[in-house]
Parts: C-alpha cells; structure tokens; sequence
DNA sequence: AATGAATGAGAGTTCATTCAT
DNA sequence: GATGAATGAACTCTCATTCAT
C-alpha cells in the first residue's frame, strides 16, 4: 500500500515554505478545530489556545483567518493531493498489475487507506465544498487532469486485454469513486469507529468487477 | 414520475403550522441564504432584507436562527422525506413493474428528478451535516428502516425471479445510492446547470445492471 | 384597626377614573409584575398575558409603559396615601386616646397593618425611589404637609399633658417612622412569611415609650 | 474616627485581581452609572463611553454584565464591609470607651461618615436589594454573625455596668440601625446635599439615650 | 518575533410601541 | 374597542484583527 500520510507531507512542504515551529502548530491546530467544529465556529483564540501559542503569533504569519484556511486546502490540492497521485500513480506502475482484478483491488485497498488516514483533512474539505464550490472545481480539475493523463492508459491497457469494458476512462473512474465514497464519508463525517478495510475491499471489488468487466 | 416536490410539501406542512405569508417568506429566504452561503454566514439581517420583512420578524415565529434552521430541516426529515418515500413507494408498487430493469430505470430517473427538484434543501443539509452528524444518523435511521420493512420485499422478488444477485438489501441499496448520489451531489453542490437526466439514466442503468444481475 | 385596603382603593379611584375591566386587569398585573421582578424586568407582553388581554391593550389606556408606572404610583401618592391618611387620622382622632402609650400602640400596630396589607405597592415604591428619587420627594413632601397639619396637634396635646418629650413634631415622627421601617422593611423586601404583628407592637411600642416620654 | 473608604478598598483588591487600569476605569464607571440610574438602564455602550473605552473592553475582563455588577458587589459583601467591620469593631475595642453614651456617640459618627463616603456602593445596593433579596439575606447574615460574636460581648459589658437596657443584642442593634438608617437613607437615595453629621449625631444620641438606657 | 490587551464592526435577540384588521 | 402581527431601535455579547510593548 502506498505509505502516504498527509501530516508527513504537510511536514515536507513546511521546509519549503519555511515554516517555524510556531506557525506549523497554529496550522495543525487550525486543522483539528475547523475539522471538529468547521471553519466558522472555530474561534482564532482557540486555535491559538490549542496550539499554545498567542492571539497575534496566529496572524504572524497567515494575515487573516481566512488565508489560514487556504494554507490548510490549497497545499492540499495543490501539492499533497497530487504528489499523493503521483506516488500512488508509481505505485500502480511499479505493481504492474497484469489483471484488472488486481488494479482494482489494489486501487480499492489504497484509496481506503489514504482517506481513512487522513480523515480529518477530508471532513474539512467536505464542509468547505458547500460553501466554497471553488474548492470543488478545482479538485475535479485536476484529478480529471491526472486521470485523462496518466489513469486512462492504464485503464486502457486492460480494456486492449478484454478485462474491462469499453467506456471512457472517466465514465468508468467516476463510478470507481461514486462507491468509495459511498462506503468513506459516512464514515468520515459520522463516526471515529474503524473501518474494516479487508472486509470492505472484498465486497467492493465484488460490485465494481460485475459492473465494469468486458 | 413521482410528483413530489418538497416546496410545495412546505406549503401544505406551512396550513397545519398556521404560518402566515411573511413567516413563509423568513422561511424561504433562511431556505435561500442557508443553501447559497451555508447556516453561519447567513446573518439574520439579511435573512430579513431577502424576506422583506423587519429584523423582529424574523423572530417572531422562531426564537432564534437555530429553531429557523431546524423548521427547514426537521420538517423535511419528519414529514417531507417520509412522504416523499411513501409516494415513492407506493408509485413503485402502483407500476407493479415486472422486470428488474424497469425497477432500477423507475428508480434512477424518479430519485434523479427528485433530487433535482430540491437542490437547495438537499444542499443544506448536506453542509449541516459536516456540523451536526445526528442530522445523517437520524437519516440513515429512517431510511433503513424504510428500505428494511418495504423495499426489500421488491428487491427479494426480483432476486426470486432470478434477476437479482442475492445480496443484503442493505448492500444493494447502498450501490445504488452511492452511484445516484456520485452523479447528483457534484451538479446539487457546485453549479446551478440543469442536467440531462435521461442521458444520465441510461448510463447509470446500465452499469448498475451489470453490477447487480443475477 | 384602620380597614384600608390599597385594592379596595383602587377599585373607588378606578370608578372615578373610569376604568374598564379590562384596564383595570391590565393595572393589577402591572402591580403583580412589577412588584415581582422591578419596572425594568416586567415586560408589557407578560403584564397583557398575566392580565390575559392582547398587547395592543395594554397601551390602549396608557399609551407608554411608564403612563402605567405612574397610573400605579401617583394615586398611590396623590388619593391612596392621603386617604388612607385621613382614614387614618380621623380613626386617631376617633378613638380619642387619653394617654400617649395607647397613641403610640395604635400607630404602631395600624401602620404596620396596613404596610403589610399593601407589601406589594410598597415594594414597587422602594424599588422605584432608587431609580426617581423625585418619588421620594413626592412622598415625604406630603407626609411632612401631613404631619404639620394635623399629627402636630395631637402630639403636641400629648407634649402639654407631659406625656411627650418636647422635641419638633418632624422629629419625633421620624423615629416613629424609622423604627417601624426598620422593622417592616426587610418583611416587604425579602420573605413572603406573616409578621407576627402584636408580638413586634409590644416590642416597637416598649422601645419608642423610653425613648420619647417627656 | 474609622478611615474607612470603599474606593481605597477597592483598589486594593484591584491589586490582588490583577486589574489594569482600563479594567478599572470600567469598574469605575460601572459603579457610577448603576448609582445613578439602576442596573438595568445602564447599558454597557454607555459604560465603555464614561469609561473611555471601547464596547469589547467592557466585556474582556467580566464576561457579562452581571459579572460587572457581581464585580461590585460580591467584593463589597464579601470583602469590603468584613474588613470594614472589622477596622470598625477593632477601633471600638482600641477606644476602650468607658461608658455606653461614649460607645452610641462613637458607633453613631463612625457609621454615618461611613455610610456618606461610600454612597454610591450603597444606593446599588439597595436598588438591587429590591430585585436580589438574596442579597440582603446574604448581608444580615453576614452581620448578624459580626453582631453576636464581638458586638455583644461589648454590649454586654454596659449591661453589666447597669448602663443599657437587659435586651437582646440583636434588638438593640436593630433599633440602633433602624434609627441612622432613618437618618441616612434619604440622603443616601435622594440628594447630593452633605449632611451635617455633628448635630445628626447629637440628635441620634439624645434619643437612642433614653431608649436605651438601664 | 511574540505577546495579549484593546478594538469596533457586526452578530443574534428583545421589547415597547404601532396599526391594519 | 380589542387584537396580535409587525416594527426597528437598542441591547448584550463575540471575535477577527491590530499594535504598543
């Protein structure tokens, strides 16, 4: 599985961004509570409070509140969520999967991992698309970029093998992600329970597999 | 199709709760504002500009924004969704369809229509409910219920006739939930375009019958 | 004892005044309410619902709030009190007391008769002197004309028979006045339980006797 | 006579409760407007106004009004009328009066100085007696403690020497209060006028003498 | 750079008062 | 006259943001 881990990543791109301990705290305290409480009732004296730091160390670096919100999702977009692509995109190729099966196990398997991993910053974007459909669009834009460059030759090579029927690459990811997420968010937005993701996988893979052979 | 449309649910459930016009109006335009800028950013000021009506007005019938935003919800989990169900169940019964494709197209094409016709209650709740999770568990509670104690029975007589792989209810109705919903939440979230829902249908119907015959 | 009655009083003033039951309604819950929680606290739509009439006649009488203070405080003030003080003072002179011990004990246990009888108007008038000190001024100006005019005579009749030390007949009513209030006062102010009136009269009169024999 | 004065008091406390000067400007300002026009009517704008501050100020330090009136009183019960009683009680035993007209002339200067220094503690508290009788009980009870232990066993000894009366120290005291709140009251509530303590003093003394004596 | 007291615009809410019915 | 829905000014309180230290 791929070992991507979005506070990992976060660290990473702090060094790029020169980010000091202080600010990093105010981020992921920023992070917790707009995910718990959701970007409007998170107050700026408690992020300052959770993250130990004072009310002007949190607009030190981020001038408004607003900007702290977008130093959590642009990132996220913007580079986490597409050097998550890319590693998982490797990842894929590396595998070499010679039957879709595989692919779409593996695939299966992956994207639960990784949302389960990262729940909380997938709740925050979840909230934040109602109001910011930006945020939506700009999410859709670039993972249909990611999925028209890279996926779909994938995709193609099996359908070329007669394992997979033969719909456009983005009818057949659409409903590959339509039933991930009908088996994540409930679980993102409700609950702290686990999730069996073995379990989950199989029953999954069952589905998608009648549903998108040749 | 079912004729429902939550409106105009509202104005019946409006007669028994003795809401005069200008109450209705504060509720429509809360409807308006909750939907297009989520429940926190929509002051109660501009509730009363939107409605036409004075600032106390707004709290004449409803205490406080709170028991505004549960008088669009609660309803419309209590009363509307219920009936919408009922309806939806008994056209279902009424059209006595005799094969499972004609189920699954009744059913996309109806649930499509649906949704469609009741963006912005739809889009309200759907951003409540990052806030308040009781929202979905209250949901999923009556829906379940509803799916258990009637549409099983539908689904058990298609998968009697041998054209219905013989899984949980529960899990069928999940797919087909998760699939409708991957088509209907980016179009209720993010644009205000209408969408091709016969186009639409037959895409859905088709890979839901490969993933779900027999 | 004197048989005043604010309540009774009011009813007579009301006649003259011609009031409407419904007024009139609304006047006693506006001493209720007042007397309870203060002017400030009570608002008009809980003074129309204890009286049980709508808003709109709460005003049709006393076009303000504060008309409805005053239509409780100046006949209190300008025809309650002094009647009551003539009633009063007629009585006292009826009974036609020979010796200054049998004055002293009828003052003494009349008034405070009569103050816990009106605890209620009294407690409005302590509440309210805070606020318009003018009230005050009302009241002590009357009492002051009161006592010149009439309870001088009757004590100085006492002062000539040597029963009564020869002090100024205001001076001597003060410290009637100031040991009955200290007396009285903390009953209106703080409990709603009986004071037991002969067993307090025997103590006031045994202390005020020492104090201001000749 | 006792030095006694509420406002050194209070900064005093003030110290111990790390107020700033803005904070107490506040407090300052509160205490003025409650005086002059109730609790209720002073409004926290007009607060910050006279207090030369801005509206979110107010509020820093004592999250609600409420605690801004608690602010005021609670350390005038709680603190400073203790510590004033007991500079009070502490200079009594210190004068070593020799005889009971020595101790009322005392008690009877000290206390109306007392009161006149501090009178706008004492008109909020009796205006919010009216409405908080909590408050009174809560001093009574404080005071009745102070009376029994240390205020009776002087009394006592002057009863001993056959100078005053063989009552009950809480009666003796009652009248001794009802008698300079007689004095005190109207100035207190109504006028800004000194009041010429000396010759109240005499008065007070001469007849508190004769009704008080063995 | 960090602090946290201070700011003030704006929030939700109350309520005396009005007026069409 | 009586009603009670509607009004809107004024209220208490919050919070993102600033700035002297």
């Amino acid at each position: 599985m791929t070992e991507t881990d979005l506070t990992t990543l976060f660290t990473k791109t702090r060094a790029q961004n020169n980010l000091s301990d202080r600010q990093l705290k105010v981020l992921q305290a920023s992070l917790t509570l707009f995910a718990k409480v959701g970007y409007d009732r998170a107050s700026t004296t408690d992020i300052a409070q959770l993250a130990g730091v004072s009310e002007g160390t949190v607009f030190s670096r981020f001038k408004t509140k607003e900007q702290l919100l977008r130093a959590i999702l642009t990132p996220f977009i913007d580079q986490v969520l597409p050097l998550a692509a890319d590693e998982f995109l490797e990842q894929l190729q590396m595998e070499n999967l010679p039957h879709f099966v595989d692919f779409i196990t593996f695939i299966t398997h992956d994207r639960m991992s990784f949302v389960m991993k990262n729940r909380g910053e997938f709740k925050i974007f979840v909230q934040e698309m109602g109001r910011n459909p930006e945020l939506l669009q700009m999410l859709t834009q670039r993972l249909n970029t990611l999925i028209n460059s890279r996926l779909s030759e994938l995709l193609m090579a099996y359908q070329d093998k007669g394992e997979l029927v033969k719909w456009a690459p983005m009818r057949i990811s659409r409903y590959i992600t339509s039933v991930l997420l009908g088996y994540l968010l409930p679980n993102v937005l409700m609950s702290d329970e686990p999730l069996d993701i073995e379990a989950q996988t199989q029953e999954v893979v069952e589905f998608l597999l009648r549903g998108l052979h040749a």
